[in-house]
RNA sequence: CACACAGGCCGUUCUAUCGCUGUCUCGUCAUGAGAGAGAGGAAAGUCCGGGCAACACAGAGCAUCCUGCUUCCUAACGGGAAGGGUUGCGGCGAAAGCCGUAGCACGGAAAGUGCCACAGAAAACAAACCGCCCUGCACAGGGUAAGGGUGAAAACGUGAGGUAAGAGCUCACGGCUUUGCAUGGCAACAUGCAUCGCGGUAAACCCCAGGAGUUGAAAGACCGAAUAAGCUAACGCUUGAGGGCUGCUCGUCCAAGUUAGUGGGUAGGUCGUUUGAGCCCCGCAGCGAUGCCGGGCCUAGAUAAAUGAUAGAAGCCCUGAUCUUCAGGGUACAGAACCCGGCUUACAGGCCUGUUUUUUUC
RNA sequence: CGGGAUGUAGCGUAGCCCGGUAUCGCGCCAGCAUGGGGUGCUGGAGGUCGUCGGUUCAAAUCCGGCCAUCCCGA
């Protein structure tokens, strides 16, 4: 199913605290990801948060449709792009997507960015594993 | 009819697929199913004013900051309405003045202090460069503020009297102004008479009048795990760690441990939070801002933060061409965060009303 | 959400309170000195004082509006 409920999101003070202050990073333009395996309830796969530098786009409007692009590209890709290895390896995830390119990005650019950016997620944590 | 100005209003729509956040109904152990709702005129800037909340507070004064014609509107305002005064522009007029229009932080310079570059004799206390007049031999002394020149600004302007020459020194008219009286007006103020005075600057200090307690929903109220640990009660038998009393031993006290109870309170959650100075319609009062009577409506409520993405049509605007059509491009400014009233700023395109002026036709 | 500060020559700054002349250093240009360069000496150019209005005879300075940048509380 393509969804994208609230359990999905990343809400919790202490777990981004410990995901930005413990967590590793790679940079995948347009896109900083920053992941952390954790332990989360049984029925999730991972926990994600996005967000876009207020610096970088000073009106509001910008951000919400970055935002709302990238929650979008993700939401049509997790299950095969993520989830399915995520299971098989019996593994949880907590991370970020921060956007740090410089113009807003298409929705067809940013979807083929953001599996560019899943792919090599899974395999550092493949890596990390082994 | 066109243009300009002023005021008010709107500010994309539809379909398909997949989603997000509340609400209601139904159902389940649980997952769920259906219905309906879901950004703005500025949600922005945070420039003012309030509501709400916590804390503070006998009364009065000082300091600091803000406001500043009058009356009214309002919960309140630095906002708005009407009026007064004043300045610029235009028209009419011989002039006085009147009309139209646009602006004005518009209390006080006659309480006091300061400042007014350069130029100029002098920038306001005083004083005198060229002049003018008087006295006496060149030259010096005295009087003068008319004229010259400088400057943004030169001791109110014009005319007459007056005088050695002159000066509001005196008079007439005029300008601005203080105080008093009269008339009109709720008032600002206007008009008339008498009277006092005459550089500017208060977005210089200041004086006068009025106002301001502080902090902001991350305010504040409530519920409350896990872990550590405080307090209270009981046990503390056997072994006996550690510490206090002592130089040492004994002794005694604290205490380790177990059980029960309990306070504060972290993560997290609920309320505050959307029914409100609310919106729409009709009527009445008022020049107007606005108020009142009656009827109808319930209209986002997120919280690392929803209100969307993709595809395809339609509408509108612009450009070009092979002009009943086709092609290309554009479709603004911008996203709620406790809530209201204003102000300011941004904005593709479009609609309505009113007024002035001009042109054309009858 | 709330609060504070700063915009001056290519760069870094002074002047602003208390209004009339915009200062200094580095850099730039020219000349001198050297066989040439550096260093040194002399002279010069370069400023919408962030922007739009207002007050004033006169505004970088005083008063409003807007824009940009930086910082702080949490």
């Amino acid at each position: 199913m393509y969804t994208f409920k609230k359990e999905e999101r990343l809400c919790s003070k202490k777990l981004l605290e410990r995901l930005f202050h413990n967590g590793s990073s790679f940079l995948l333009y347009p896109f900083r990801i920053v992941y952390l395996p954790e332990v989360l309830p049984e029925s999730l796969n991972s926990q994600v948060v996005i967000g876009v530098s207020k610096r970088k786009f000073k009106r509001a409007v910008d951000r919400n449709l970055i935002k709302r692009r990238i929650r979008e590209a993700y939401r049509l890709n997790k299950e095969e792009a993520l989830y399915a290895f995520l299971r098989d390896n019996q593994l949880q995830l907590v991370f970020s997507i921060n956007y740090v390119g410089k113009e807003i990005g298409s929705f067809k650019f940013i979807e083929k960015k953001l599996m560019a950016a899943l792919k090599q997620l899974v395999k550092a944590n493949a890596q990390s594993d082994s």
